[in-house]
DNA sequence: AATGCCTGCCC
DNA sequence: ATTCTGC
DNA sequence: GCAGAATGGGCAGGCATT
């Protein structure tokens, strides 16, 4: 299933206006592939389960395992193997034509592919010849799909969403940048000044991410305000919502269905804008009403789609299967495109590539649209990279890290490199920006109409946002452990919750309740230590491109440790599979969650998320099949999926059993780990179990806030792996059991891994295994052994 | 003033 | 956060 | 392997309701 196709797929009631273009939806046609609905309630299912309960073809490799009774606690759950790809169902043809297109062979690779191939030396080899053609349509042989504006005219709103409709019709990335920057060049070409608003609403955003600019708006209020804008009831709207999974379809239905008196104004993409940041902007007493009525507004002058982006804008999720990094590119493409075209002359293969890396390097090291793109159009797309620099005061995408799943895999994709590994703390990412006062340069200013930065301390969040309101500790500790005589400097760190009774680093849930706006020093409650692993900024010079080897050094000259305020993050530099095993495990036993895994010298070590995000390595001992904490759960309850799960359940409610009151206990909802075949399967064979109402056995809170859309039979056993178990105010799983009086116990990043076929729903792991699964947990059981019996603290 | 619901943001 | 999927 | 889009628990903060 592809994202295209999930767009515009539509619920199972669900119709649309005529003159819609949507795609028939998949599921009727996978289902009516799937035969048999049995529900699984037989307890001497052995072996051939699996095929029994599914439309998939015998696979010896689906054999499930048979297991030892009654122990569902660590690693002993059967494992299930995943459908293989040859049991995959057919896939539904996508209709992807627009104008005259001819789609790329499958398979031929971009010359994406060829950057991203990895040597050392890169340079791009010619692309064979489907993107060859691909390449000739960026470079602008194919008119607009939406006719010219006046130039110097706003630009139509309608324009762009011409545009999304072209996106949602292909999956295909290489067409999406083509649709992509062929319309930012006819933006360059006539009203080149709304360049930046347009690109901000095509990545959905109304400033940059460190301004703080919340909507306030989500799918409670987007639902008043459909009904009340097109005169239908609140209840009618929940329904259409559950039937199409996406509240922008939604609302273009229900647009489509009202005669309008008066043809509104067209919107404009200037419009659009002003009025999504004039929502935003609503706050104080009555601010929700307000909210609505100014999303009424602008709703009232949408027309056909331009009503379901508007909405699917304000809900955060265009769905258009295009981001941050496709925008990019398609960026890229439109400035070289556009200035060559000026020259009355079209861009090669090689100044694509060019004007591709130079855009991805200065997003890397300055990633603000805002400050770029007046760059570009000032400088040009070749040079701009002198005038947009790394600098305090905008920050910088973070690297990330790719799971692992043994220690052996990083030794693989390592081998023969230099790497190190660090702790990977389970507190919140902060980068730390700082000029001194005292420093000679003055940086430019952070965001349009912005003051220039002389002196600043600032800590952002892993998405960039601005918490400095939020450390003030941090802050103010600063001359503890920067040298007197640096000037500036930007850091990547993790800050840790501190529990200085016991010398110990506080839990991730513990850290959490640490108050977020406006805090004062004398209220900060929760002590935090940094933990430094990476330099990204210093004394006037970005540092990105030095090895890590290098930045880590400079790291450790310039700063100074100062125990419980600011060390640096530990590590060990070794290759030796055992001594990585004994560090892993002494990370936990200190309370981290894992290990990093960093390359140390060369490119591959630089500091370029716009290049390569993933470069880092993390394992966790959750990862490793046969580790981490695995359960065995009942399936009571499901919630309607949506978008490209519309028309399936997109998640579940799961349950522990007690065998005391012989209730189902809640324990956590599950949403990940499913393969799209999965999904289908499980809504056949679970629909015929749904049920009216809540069993009188179960127990999950009674508030309308966590109810399942649907409830079930207690007949269908899950196996489930988490990352830790958490005290949970709002699941039941042994209530009172793990000595905190009314909270319950929840997971960690709860995951599917695969059907118990061999259990039934009383099989299920046991509210007093999961009790003493919480208390076995490092982080819990050392506290009470430190701190001397300490049950009733609560958290 | 207390409670409940919603949203955004951490992981 | 984790996971799956088309390219 | 990337990029995108599904989905998780749980907290503070802000508004609405009682």
């Amino acid at each position: 299933m592809s994202s295209g196709k999930k767009q515009t797929t539509l619920g199972r009631f669900f119709t649309l206006p005529p003159g819609t273009d949507v795609a028939v939806p998949i599921q009727s046609k996978l289902r009516a592939i799937s035969t048999s609905s049995k529900p699984i309630d037989n307890e001497n299912v052995a072996s051939l389960k699996v095929e029994g309960t599914s439309s998939k073809p015998a696979d010896n490799e689906n054999v499930a395992s048979p297991k030892v009774e009654g122990t569902p606690v660590k690693g002993t759950a059967a494992k299930r193997p995943k459908s293989s790809p040859d049991n995959k169902r057919p896939k539904k043809q996508m209709v992807a034509s627009y104008s005259g297109e001819t789609s790329s062979k499958p398979g031929s690779s971009s010359r994406h592919d060829e950057v991203d191939s990895g040597s050392e030396a890169e340079k791009p080899s010619l692309p064979p010849a489907a993107g060859r053609e691909m390449l000739k349509k960026l470079a602008g042989d194919v008119p607009p799909a939406y006719s010219d504006w006046d130039p110097g005219k706003p630009t139509p709103y309608a324009a762009l969403v011409t545009t999304f409709k072209l996106l949602e019709g292909t999956t295909k990335r290489l067409e999406k940048i083509s649709h992509t920057s062929r319309f930012l060049r006819q933006v360059l070409r006539l009203s080149p000044d709304e360049l930046l608003l347009v690109v901000h609403l095509m990545i959905n955003k109304l400033a940059a991410d460190f301004e703080g600019v919340e909507m306030g708006v989500g799918e409670s209020l987007l639902m008043k305000a459909i009904g009340e804008s097109c005169g239908r009831s609140l209840d009618k709207i929940r329904e259409d919502h559950r039937e199409c999974g996406d509240l922008g379809l939604v609302a273009m239905k229900s647009r489509n269905n009202q005669l309008t008196i008066f043809a509104p104004q067209p919107l404009t993409v200037a419009v659009v804008h002003k009025g999504l940041l004039d929502i935003a902007k609503v706050k104080g007493e009555g601010g929700q009403g307000r909210k609505v009525s100014a999303i009424r507004k602008l709703l009232a002058a949408a027309k056909g789609d331009e009503a379901k982006f508007l909405i699917r804008g304000l809900e955060g999720k265009l769905r258009l299967g295009l981001a941050d990094r496709t925008v990019l590119v398609s960026l890229s493409s439109a400035f070289i495109t556009h200035e060559r075209e000026l020259k009355g002359q079209k861009p090669n293969t090689a100044m694509l590539d060019e004007a591709e890396l130079n855009l991805r390097s200065v997003y890397s090291e300055l990633p603000s649209y805002e400050i770029i793109i007046p760059a570009i159009r000032e400088h040009g797309i070749i040079n701009v990279k002198q005038y947009c620099k790394l600098q305090p005061g905008v920050p910088v995408k973070p690297m990330l890290a790719k799971p692992t799943k043994a220690i052996s895999e990083v030794l693989d994709r390592f081998e023969n490199r230099r790497f190190t590994c660090e702790y990977k703390y389970d507190g919140e990412r902060a980068q730390i920006h700082y000029v001194s006062p005292k420093s000679s340069i003055e940086y430019p200013p952070a965001t349009l109409g912005g003051e220039p930065i002389k002196n600043l301390a600032k800590v952002f969040s892993r998405n960039s946002e601005d918490l400095s309101g939020k450390y003030p500790d941090i802050l103010a500790a600063m001359n503890n452990w920067v040298r007197p005589e640096v000037e500036s400097f930007v850091l990547d760190c993790e800050a840790v919750g501190l529990d200085e009774i016991n010398n110990r680093l506080l839990p991730f849930q513990m850290l959490q309740t640490r108050k977020r706006k406006d805090v004062a020093l004398e209220d900060v409650k929760i002590r935090v230590c940094v933990h430094a692993f990476d330099l990204l900024f210093l004394n006037g010079k970005p540092v990105v491109r030095e090895s890590l080897s290098d930045r880590r050094k400079l790291m450790h000259e310039t700063f100074i440790e100062v125990p419980n305020q600011f060390v640096f993050a530990r590590y060990m530099d070794s290759s030796n599979l055992e001594e990585i095993t004994v560090f892993l495990d002494q990370s936990v036993k200190d309370s981290c969650e894992g290990l990093m895994v960093k390359m140390m010298d060369g490119r591959e070590s630089f500091y370029e998320p716009s290049q390569r995000s993933r470069n880092w390595l993390k394992i966790k001992k959750d990862y490793i099949d046969a580790l981490g904490d695995s359960l065995d759960l009942v399936v009571i309850g499901a919630y309607w999926g949506k978008g490209k799960r519309t028309s399936v359940y997109g998640s579940f409610l799961l349950a522990c059993y007690n065998l005391g009151t012989q209730s189902f206990e809640s324990v956590c909802n599950i949403g990940t780990g499913f393969s799209e075949a999965e999904l289908e399967e499980f809504y056949e064979t679970l629909h015929p179990l749904e049920i009216d109402r809540a069993k009188p056995f179960y127990d999950h809170p009674n508030g309308n806030a966590g109810k399942p859309d649907v409830w079930f039979e207690p007949k269908v056993v899950w196996e489930v792996k988490a990352a830790d178990l958490t005290l949970s105010p709002r699941y039941r799983a042994a209530a009172g059991l793990a000595g905190h009086r009314d909270k319950g116990v929840s997971l960690r990043f709860p995951r599917f891994i695969g059907p118990r076929t061999d259990k039934s729903g009383d099989d299920a792991t046991s509210s007093s295994q999961i009790a003493e699964m919480y208390l076995r947990q490092d982080q819990v059981a050392n506290k009470s052994a430190a701190k001397g019996v300490d049950d009733n603290f609560e958290y």
